[in-house]
DNA sequence: GCCAACGTTGGC
DNA sequence: GCCAACGTTGGC
């Protein structure tokens, strides 16, 4: 299983929002980036991912997984731009904030802090394992 | 609200 | 195929 990172600003699609649709899940749609795209091209049912505030909050939430594999976005009639679906998961118990992450030695190579504006990342095993940690969860729970 | 970073567009 | 102009993202 493979983990990401989706960003969103609440005042757009929030957490809450996110929660909201339940386990039918949401189109992560509006990506109009290549390099977002793509990883979205690359992810599995079940794969998990952090899913994040940006602008506002600037913090890791909550946990969703991907419920729907890359399908055309359903927001734009332009054939370059795909989407998954992604479903919550569970909430942080204590959320990440950006700040704790670029303090964290162990997760200077994470994607949020060396590529700011990218909207979808990966995130590797021992970074996930280390957000969760943070964040009061047992990773293996989950 | 500002501005740095950076991706995209389009003229040549 | 280069690169300047432009638009967008997102932290501060």
């Amino acid at each position: 299983m493979a983990y990401w990172l989706f960003k969103s600003e609440p005042n757009a699609w929030s957490w809450e929002d996110q929660v909201a649709r339940g386990a039918a899940g949401e189109e992560w749609d509006g990506i109009r980036n290549y390099q977002a795209r793509n990883f979205m091209r690359e992810m599995k049912i079940g794969d998990r991912g952090f899913f994040y505030h940006s602008n506002v909050g600037l913090e890791i939430v909550g946990i969703v997984e991907v419920c729907q594999t890359v399908h055309p976005d359903s927001t734009t009639d332009d054939a370059r731009w795909d989407c998954v679906d992604v479903r919550a998961v569970c909430p942080l118990p204590v959320p990440v904030t950006l700040k704790q992450v670029k303090a964290n030695p162990k997760l200077a190579d994470m994607s949020l802090v060396t590529s700011m504006r990218l909207s979808v990342q990966p995130v590797k095993p021992d970074e996930w394992a280390e957000v969760c940690k943070m964040a009061g969860l047992d990773p293996r729970t989950i």
